[in-house]
DNA sequence: AAATTAAGTAAAACATGTTTGACATTACTT
DNA sequence: AAGTAATGTCAAACATGTTTTACTTAATTT
């Protein structure tokens, strides 16, 4: 699963840090999602869409990747 | 988490193992989503979704509830 | 150029999601 | 009323997601 994490975090000028702060979980665990290593829980996928303001669709890129 | 899998597979006349099948997990699986056991993984909640024709926004409530 | 901040990575431990196999109960069908 | 399909549930095993601690490399700031 592809998404748009880091992207979306730099245009709002947040570091990995920030974004983990934001959502509550560690800064190796946002590095790992954004490197594809593995994929977010739903309940972290719907934090980061709305600390992103976006929607977990958008976030995410439905394709079956992962590995 | 809250979600409306139960109605929505049933305006379609799914039972439980049907969706199983649909999604490619077990029986078990749907059913303890259903009822709020645990919330399925980000890939699971996106097969749902599409076989509910619907999306991961719509079809899940983002409320802290899960236990 | 040195110092600091940000990002990448790794192993072990722990938490949560999924399967397997089995059995019990409820709702339909005949 | 008996038979069958659908749902609920449970424990053990297994797979995946997350934390913790720690170290390395890259990028930015002073």
């Amino acid at each position: 699963m592809q998404n748009t994490i880091a992207v979306r975090r730099k245009q709002r000028k947040l570091s990995q840090a920030d974004l983990a702060a934001l959502t509550a979980v560690t800064r190796q665990t946002i590095n790992a999602i954004e490197n594809d290593k593995y994929d977010p829980s739903l309940s972290l996928a719907f934090k980061l869409a709305t600390v992103l303001e976006t929607t977990v669709d958008k976030l995410f890129n439905q394709g079956e990747d992962h590995q």
